[in-house]
This record gives C-alpha cells, structure tokens and sequence, in this order.
DNA sequence: GTCTATATCTCGATAGAC
DNA sequence: GTCTATCGAGATATAGAC
C-alpha cells in the first residue's frame, strides 16, 4: 500500500526480511552459545550481512537477546496454545500431546535449546514468565492434569499422579533432541535413519504410558473409584 | 611426608587445594554459560583466589576447560561403572537405574549441566569419547539392554525396545534436573518441597516402567513375584 | 538500509613484586 | 604460590560514506 509514485531514490528494501533474517540467525547462535557466548560477528554472518546492520536494527546485543527470547516465547505459547482442546478421550489426549511435543521440538530445535541455555543460565526469566502463563486455567499443563484426573475418576485410567506423568512425558519427548549424538552413539537406529527413530520413539512412549495406565482390573467396568494408592 | 625441617621461607602452602578450588569453580561457572560464555573473572571470584592463578596452574582458558571436562568424565564413569552389576532380577536393575541416575545427577549438578552445554554447542567431544567406551561390552547401557532383553526371553518382562527404554528412562531422570525452575512453576510440590518430589519421582518412574512392562498375560505363574511395585 | 572504518571497552594472558 | 598492574587481542558499539 501507500503506492503513489515513490519519487524516492533510496531503495526502501526489504526491511522486513532482513531484521526477520537476523532473528533466526540470532536464534540459532544463541541457542548454541547462550547469552555471552553468541558472538554478533557469527550473528551476522550467519544471517549473510554486516555487523553494524545488527546494532542498527536492533541497538545492542542485550537487545537482540531480549526480542530472541520473546519471539521464541511467542512460539511456544501459540503452538501450545490449540492442541489439547479437542482431543475426545484420554487416548487421544495422550496421542496428541507425545506427537505434538516430539513434532514441535523436531521443527524447531533451536527454541528449545533456547530454553534450555536459559535455563542452564539460571532459569529466572522463564520462570517468572511461566509463573503468570501458569495461572490460567487454560494453560496446557493444567488441561493435561485436569483431563488426567477426569480420565482416572471415569476408569478410563489408573490413578496416577499428573504431574509426575506431565513431567515424564515432556522430558522424553525433549530430551533426547538435545543429547542427541549421545543418544546416536547408544542406539544404531538413531544413527542410521533419524525419523524412523523419531517415529518408533513416538510409538514407544505412548505404549509406555498408556500401559502403564492401564486399570488394575481389566474386567472392571462401571465402578469409577480407585483401587492403587494415588502415590502422591 | 617430607617433614625435615623445611627451611626455606617461601610458604609452600595448599597447592593441592587451590587447584581443586579452581577446578570446582571453573566446572560450576562452565557449566552455566558455557565454554565461550564463561568468564575467568568470574571463576576466581568464585575460586577465591586472583584471575592470574588461573593461569599459573592452567595456561589457558581452553586448557582449564579442558581439564574440567576430562575430570567430569572421569567422575561420570566412576560412577556408572560399578552400579548394574549386582542387581538380581530385572526389577532390581531397574530400581538401580533409576535411583543410581537420579542420585547421581542430584549430587552432581553441574556435571550434568556441563554435558548439557558441550552437547549444545555440538557435542562432537561427546559422540566421540562416548563411540568408544559404548564398544565396550561391559558399558551401562550395553549391560542394560543386554538384561533387559535377557529379561523378555525368560518371560519376567514384555518385549519392549530396550534401547527406547533405556533413553526414556535416562531422559527422565535427567531432563527435570535440567529445567527444574520450569518444573517448579508446574508441579506444586516441587516447589514446596524438593527433596519429597523427587522421592516421588523416582516411585513414579520406577512403577511407570515396570507397569508398562507386565507381561500380557496376568495370570501366568511360574514366575516371582514382581508385578507390585516394592516402592522402596 | 547497508556498508567500511574506527572508537571504546572487556577479557584473556603476561610481567614482575612480594 | 599469590598478588597487582598492564599489555594486547578481540568483542561490542558508533560514525559516516554511499
């Protein structure tokens, strides 16, 4: 829009693009190097232009970090946002959350290693901003318990803490992202053909938890109340 | 030893300690910002002692990193190497597993975060060292997932990929060390009381795994009790 | 908007007194 | 062995041409 005729010889250029091209390259140095580690130099030669391009867009490297982090925030929040709602029993749930965990951080590696220096750094930030997110009761981790708990009142499921569960499964779909060489040096599968990896991994955990899920007494329809002590 | 009567005015003082100091601090500070984001200000500071000592003792930076990262193994070896080799049955392997890595970690924070950082920024050095010790028939792993399978022949346990095991497993008792302040904002008791939260986890994970990992048929005899959790 | 050149500052490393 | 003082490389940040 605003086409008139644009007399002006300077080329307003993709402005855009470029500060967009910083932001990803920003992502991935700082996810690998963290805060002070991340050189503007590699910065800006990874997103193809010059330093001072860096300082112009965005005033100082503390800058450039601040508005990494909260892009990456951002991207965390949407993506999470609209996944949980509409799976229709716990199963589904289950399906839902391991595929869209493990699909997330696949598509996106650099966030989460973002975290995870964060983290590594100290964690305040996070924490703090988690704090409020958590409060709501929309908030991903409290549907996963609320629908837990639902599930396990109906039968559908042994009574398991959801927590304990919640923390269990985001750390099995992270966590071998991030130690991947690791992971590649212990099982051939991972070395040799990655996604297929990935793909059995799904399978496995979702047969691991909901296994483990299971009702004690397989024969046991209509009586809603537990039998296994909650260990909690 | 060398008591004599040591003449010389000089105070030959505790060698052996500041070096260890220094170590300790360097592992800490690495650990948190990494190799590059480290600061050797910071690590004197923490050590005690002047930025110059750093470099008597260790010429440079990278040489000090380096040791720290070769003693990190060491102690990560020492540690696993004697601990899966007296379990009885597969329930006490996995009891020793799980507890062994979860106290480990809980002792050895910085260690953990250590390679957590080296595989964010590539992970090459431990792809490399690790190649080598996993050719070892007797490595943890290969010992795991040998009994494991050992396991499944004999009937005590279903056949379930050992090596997806193995990584759930690890990742799990890992994972929530790592971004324990995110933990702290989700689970309620992790926060009021880690010490008991992690008691609970390490039951969690330990009833996870071998629920999951009954034999389908629930009435087969012949076989020890095992199903039950023994929450130790 | 994008570049080159340069100023300013931080940090790793060394010299030398004690 | 431990400190203070300082050098020099390398990093962030700015100035100014195009």
């Amino acid at each position: 829009m605003s086409a008139a005729i644009s007399t002006d010889l300077k080329t307003p250029a993709n402005a855009l693009d470029t500060e967009q091209q910083i932001l990803e390259a920003a992502l991935i140095v700082f996810s690998r190097k963290g805060r002070d580690g991340a050189r503007m130099q590699e910065i800006a030669d990874l997103a193809g232009i010059n330093k001072a391009l860096l300082h112009y867009y965005f005033r100082s490297k503390n800058g450039l970090y601040e508005r990494v982090f909260a892009h990456v925030l951002e991207k965390l929040v949407e993506s999470f946002g609209t996944r949980l709602s509409d799976a229709q029993d716990f199963s589904g749930l289950l399906h839902a959350v391991i595929d869209g965990y493990i699909d997330f951080v696949a598509g996106n590696l650099a966030v989460m290693r973002l975290m995870v220096t964060e983290h590594l750094a100290g964690g305040e930030r996070i924490a703090e901003r988690l704090w409020m997110m958590m409060q709501s009761a929309d908030s991903p981790p409290r549907i996963f318990v609320e629908r837990m708990s639902q599930a396990a009142a109906r039968g559908e499921i042994r009574h398991v803490d959801p927590h304990q569960t919640l923390i269990t499964i985001i750390s099995s779909c992270v966590f071998f992202f991030l130690i991947f060489p690791t992971v590649e040096a212990i099982v051939p599968l991972a070395k040799a053909d990655r996604l297929a990896f990935i793909r059995q991994r799904k399978k496995h955990l979702y047969d691991l938890v909901s296994r483990s899920l299971l009702p004690d007494t397989p024969d046991s329809r209509t009586n809603p109340e537990r039998e296994t002590p909650t260990d909690r």
